[in-house]
DNA sequence: CTGAAATCTTTGTCCGTATAAAGCTAAAAA
DNA sequence: TTTTTAGCTTTATACGGACAAAGATTTCAG
């Protein structure tokens, strides 16, 4: 009924002045907004009790159906914490909001344009020194099938790219998908093995392209180079596959856009 | 009634066994799943409408209540849209899970240690040319403050990048808090004016590092560098701030972490 | 005093119902 | 034919009630 009322007046007033008035928000929203302002300013501390669900009710004059619709975007956004028998917890007063980027839609844009296609030059069983390990993360001694590639753009001659491709020998499979317009190697392993790429670690740094690239990248010596390894993990932690990037200074140009992440971002 | 009968047998046979039978699911849970699965397999192709709210509830023997508690994941996953007077629209058929990683939390690993120490060697206010308006993507003759930095590791004298900071004339208060140990910007602004940066525009590239920043650097000529440009947007893509680094290549390492975002990932 | 049992509180799940709002559709009026 | 209107379908919002589950608290027997 107090409904009813409400909102009678409100579209009546609307209709009245023809200019169409903001309708009212809906009333889980208002007490969201309320919450969310009484965390914030610390009438809720962190740590403390909000009331009870149907002590906002009452105080609030709606449903407790209507307090849990208005309290589950603050659980949704990490500032209050449910619990059965205990009530619901201030968790944070800010909502946390890192800045998230994606990898994979945008991720590396090439200088001048983005399709790129990946030349095989040779393979090698290669098992772990220390050196190696340490770069990937794995055991040292562990196997592993070392493909060495090349990255041109297509229609351009000059390649940008020395790559070595790590992958597991159970892997080798992928090889034959690398050519052509490239997928990136977590998608491959996903669509062609069922292996989930649960983490990626990415290194970055500058360095001098090594002389062996450099001949085979038509470089003079002494070329600045970006050296980019990138590890996939699946969800245990057990590397899969890596890849040893040396790109061509002026050739690549590694371009990521990072976003304040909400919860709203991902819905 | 349903409901009642369905637990009491189950919860009769859990205690027959004795051994503690897991619980069944929450109904909305176990139709969130019939549905993902149906989505899936492509039986509610994308594209298509998903049977309306009270189909389901009819067809699968529950509440319009419990039907939306389940179509609720699926429209936080992505899979589906509902949209009033029409349906409940299926999106996609895979749960989107893009690779993400957060900036500020473990962004960039130093090689051997990550406190830095920030020294401002000058400033100057400049007008924007045809060169500095592509890199910071800001309008030719805009007004910058143009601070030029030193960083180093604490407790080691080599440092390991010279910066040029640029900030819109107005937030030129800054400077005074780049000291010490160095939050980062985008902290800085939004804790100092108030200004939220809304989203970070990061170029990385290799490069040879000119001549000026080697001598300040301590480094010999042709010595290779990582050069990473960051634009700080506000949320209606006003460029608020810039940083223009160039990182010893052999002293610094840029380290980021992706891991497969889920919906939970965020909650 | 201690341990077990009963009780109470609070959130979790689930049902039914009702009205509003948003588009779509078809009938009616111009 | 075109426009308006009325009705219909579907989701959005909101109320109320009920019981289950999980702990916390109190009570009580030993």
């Amino acid at each position: 009924m107090k409904t009813s009322k409400l909102n009678a007046s409100l579209s009546q007033a609307g209709r009245a002045v023809r200019t169409t008035v903001a309708p009212p928000p809906p009333r889980y929203v208002w007490l969201h907004e309320c919450l969310l302002r009484d965390i914030k300013s610390g009438k809720y501390p962190v740590g403390s009790l909000l009331p009870t669900e149907a002590q906002l009710g009452k105080t609030f004059g709606v449903s407790r159906h209507t307090v849990r619709e208005a309290t589950r975007k603050l659980v949704d956004s990490g500032l209050i914490s449910r619990r059965p028998s205990i009530g619901t917890i201030v968790m944070a007063s800010q909502p946390a909001a890192p800045y998230v980027a994606a990898l994979g839609s945008l991720e590396a844009l090439m200088k001048y344009t983005n399709t790129t296609r990946l030349e095989v030059l040779g393979q090698a069983h290669v098992k772990a020194d220390a050196q190696l390990a340490q770069d990937l993360r794995c055991e040292v001694g562990s196997e592993w099938l070392e493909l060495h590639t090349k990255r041109h753009l297509v229609g351009q001659d000059a390649p940008i790219s020395f790559t070595k491709v790590y992958l597991r020998p159970e892997f080798a499979g992928i090889q034959n998908h690398l050519h052509g317009d490239h997928p990136s190697i977590y998608a491959l392993l996903d669509q062609l093995y069922g292996q989930e790429v649960a983490s990626v670690l990415q290194h970055i740094e500058a360095t001098l392209m090594p002389n062996e690239a450099a001949a085979l990248l038509q470089l003079k010596h002494g070329s600045p180079a970006l050296r980019m390894l990138r590890c996939y993990f699946d969800r245990n932690g057990r590397l899969l596959s890596a890849s040893a990037n040396l790109y061509v200074a002026d050739r690549f140009q590694l371009i990521t856009s990072w976003s304040k992440a909400s919860a709203e971002t991902f819905t």
